[in-house]
DNA sequence: TTCACCCGTCGAAGCGCTTCGACGAGGGCG
DNA sequence: CGCCCTCGTCGAAGCGCTTCGACGGGTGAA
């Protein structure tokens, strides 16, 4: 193994001087910094994190909290890991997976381990238990999602309020006049999820603005639930043009459920959908849809950690503005 | 933060005593080792990870590499991380994520900086890149997933070649004489996917054995390939009353497709499906599936990764035995 | 009783890196 | 023309832990 020493011979400079070249914390003349640089490549030398850590610095290791719990949408933690791992990587860091199981705990023995230098918490409730540990913590964090509380703590979403309201919006402009939301299973709500519960404000919230009549009914994952809360709606409201679906693995079996009810998309009823948009364009009928950016959240969330670990100040709370993609299942009501 | 010698100190003996007393790599009197747990507890300490690897010790990190491509099944890929985070933690290891897009390089920069121990890698195809740089690395390594050649690699699997057979034989049982499997999109097969292949080969050979008529057609995903491969196999293969799916998503769009086209599951057609148990038992018609146990290949691979790196010896190649569950897509020919 | 040996513990060295304080050389200013 | 300051570099200390060698006391054998 080439270590530090080996390329301070190399470049016939001292071990300090390497070490100065290469993190930039002192100034060093170019000249030096190149050979330097040179006698890295030559050597192929890569700092040992073992040592780098020992003396007190950095690991360059982000941990990612993703609890996977049930009612979680899978796909979306794993583009949530996928971005926070690419985006990490292109500033030298790695990523510490951290799940469930072992909860708040893993947190804690993470960061007072050293082991990572800051953590990504996903799947945020918005009374989360494991806020006072993050707020009492001296390593940095950065949530995707925001609690009920968020002062002192950095926060990352998409900005679901306004997303439950630009579908309605979006649906009163096309002149429907009773609009449903069909929300997450029970127990998200149950455990009080932050990105549920404010999608239904939004959405309840431009409904009575719009003087919509609505309904907002959770719904689990599947075709018989589908179908059911499908006979519900048609039952409790009747005159039913609309519907904003929150729930991915839904969006199918509720299109399905409704066709099967004789009632056609878009022209009988008109869907909106709030997921990721892949899932939005291979539906059965292409939903029109707010997009969860996934990816972008994962990057920020990164870009903010980094940022904190810097010791540079960093926004409370960041909303990404949800955008609203027209497709094939919504029209204007009476087509 | 707590250290060894605070621990030490308070159980009035020396750091030394304390680290063997954890490590159990000396030996120790009881009273003594009772004395230094006593200190830890109350204290609360944790080693920290930078000290211990700075001293030329293992980090207790295992790295996971998983790469992500398109045509991969995310879900799988979840459970695999998932399971393999626990059975990490069970064993005191924490697990750092490996994403493609850094690729190879990935594994080597994280053994050789001594961030993680060993790597588990997955998604591993018959020519896999990534093999010479295992054979050579001297951290070690397991694969879920075995290439074509195997020697010096401790690899995990679930016998593909024998499921194959397996879905084939139950075919065969119930009276079928004409089977078609429709496989994973077309790129996995040419990057050669190590399962994807097996499972035709033993497909292929169980038709043969026992005489059927068969075909093997790659499908992408989506309703639209569904419908296209299922009027091809038709016209290809008249005689055919029997399918095997090795493609999760796709499960569910062909037996929409069949039943379009007016062949009734189980009554006209009898369907088999190599998927994770779920997918199987929630598609429209619950589907008979030999199961993919991923979550079993996690934790073995965490089991066999950690006893290498106690230096313990472990067989090469595992190969874990399918499993079928009879369910309500498969019936006797003409019923 | 004596010697050899082993068990349990300690002190010290060292892992590879970062960082602090210091120092020499060169340049700008008065 | 001399002084002070800055720039670029070096040496040494230290991070918290593990591990090696050593040592003292007790035990068993001769």
């Amino acid at each position: 193994m080439v270590k530090i020493t080996d390329v301070a011979r190399r470049a016939g400079v001292s071990p300090s001087t390497v070490s100065y070249a290469l993190s930039g914390k002192r100034p060093i003349s170019d000249a030096t910094r190149r050979r330097v640089q040179a006698a890295v490549r030559e050597l192929g030398y890569r700092a040992d994190g073992g040592g780098r850590s020992r003396s007190g610095a950095r690991s360059k290791v982000l941990a990612l909290a993703v609890p996977m719990r049930p009612g979680i949408h899978v796909p979306v933690v794993t583009q949530f890991a996928v971005s926070v791992v690419t985006a990490a990587r292109a500033r030298d860091h790695d990523v510490l997976l951290l799940t469930q199981g072992e909860g708040d705990q893993g947190i804690g023995r993470v960061t007072e381990t050293g082991l990572a230098d800051g953590v990504i918490v996903t799947d945020v409730q918005l009374q989360d238990p494991r806020l006072p540990l993050l707020r009492s913590c001296p390593s940095p964090s950065v949530l995707i999602g925001v609690p009920a509380e968020a002062d002192g703590l950095t926060c990352v979403d998409l900005d679901f309020r306004a997303a439950g309201e630009l579908c309605v919006d979006h649906l009163a402009e096309l002149g429907h006049r009773a609009v449903a939301l069909v929300g997450s299973p029970p127990e998200v709500y149950v455990r009080r999820t932050a990105f549920a519960r404010r999608l239904v404000e939004g959405f309840t919230a431009a409904a009575d603005r719009h003087g919509l009549a609505s309904a907002v009914l959770p719904c689990g994952t599947g075709r018989d639930a589908a179908r059911a809360v499908v006979e519900r709606l048609l039952r409790d409201l009747p005159a039913l043009t609309a519907v904003v679906v929150h729930n991915e693995p839904l969006v199918d079996p509720l299109i399905e459920a409704f066709e099967e009810l004789g009632m056609r998309i878009p022209g009988d009823l008109s869907l909106t959908a709030v997921c990721p948009a892949p899932v939005a364009a291979a539906a059965r009928v292409p939903v029109t849809s707010v997009a969860v950016p996934a990816a972008e959240l994962g990057a920020r969330a990164v870009h903010l950690l980094v940022r904190k670990l810097s010791g540079a100040a960093v926004p409370g709370t960041t909303l990404l503005p949800p955008r609203l993609t027209v497709r094939a299942s919504t029209a204007p009501r009476g087509h």
